[in-house]
DNA sequence: TACCAGGAGAAAA
DNA sequence: TTTTCTCATGGT
């Protein structure tokens, strides 16, 4: 059973790679910057991330301590292109004051998976998403991130019940293709970009230009 | 104009 | 416990 979904997963992800080629995630300079890029991208458009990083990168505010030492109001003044910004404000202090507490990303880096996964589950704002997305492209934990793409996707492949949450999605994942942090960066970033260019809610994947992959049925 | 975008937490039912 | 509401800019 299971090494039949594997096989399964692993012609999604085949044919994924064939029509967009390596995606080469996350996109950021640095571990930090991915960190701050999983905040701010939350139920936000990627182009509007890049804006507010840009802001941030314009005024060197792009370390943890930098981003302590600026008040609330001008920290969000910068992020105001990611939307949501007094909100992801707040968030990303809180995140940084964690993260500084903790000794920075050498000391993180020593952390077990589920401790440190444990952990920032515990911070105001980072909620399974933002931290996986943390833990596999920032630390290259083996952790599968489930967005909004891999649910509307897989749902829709008959791979993934609509209904599951997203632990037994994450699980399921993890289970499914074995533990491989370089697969699953690949995995998701190839799901991400199938998402924005053919998978929209509506309609569901109307003239989508992956036939193959989209006519795909677990059979 | 309406919809959508790489969620999460608080409030209400 | 589950569902609904709120946060907000920018592109299509």
């Amino acid at each position: 059973m299971q090494k039949r979904e594997r096989q399964r997963f692993n012609r999604v992800f085949e044919l994924l790679l064939a029509s967009y080629g390596p995606q080469h995630w996350w996109p950021a300079e640095t571990p930090f910057e991915v960190m701050v890029g999983a905040i701010l991208t939350q139920n936000t458009n990627w182009s509007n991330v890049e804006r507010a990083l840009e802001n941030l990168g314009a005024v060197s505010i792009l370390e943890a301590e930098q981003i302590l030492e600026h008040e609330h109001e001008v920290l969000a003044g910068h992020l105001r292109p990611s939307g949501y910004f007094n909100v992801k404000a707040r968030r990303l202090t809180e995140f940084c004051e964690w993260y500084v507490e903790q000794g920075g990303f050498e000391a993180l880096a020593q952390w077990p998976t589920l401790e440190l996964r444990d952990a920032l589950l515990g911070i105001k704002g980072i909620g399974p998403e933002t931290a996986d997305d943390i833990l596999l492209y920032a630390f290259e934990h083996p952790v599968f991130v489930i967005d909004a793409y891999t649910r509307r996707i897989f749902a829709r492949l008959g791979l993934l019940p609509e209904e599951w949450s997203y632990e037994q999605a994450r699980a399921h994942f993890e289970e499914t293709l074995g533990p491989d942090a370089a697969l699953y960066n690949e995995y998701h970033a190839l799901i991400v970009r199938h998402g924005k260019e053919h998978c929209r809610p509506k309609p569901r994947c109307a003239g989508c230009s992956l036939k193959r992959l989209c006519r795909y049925r677990a059979s």
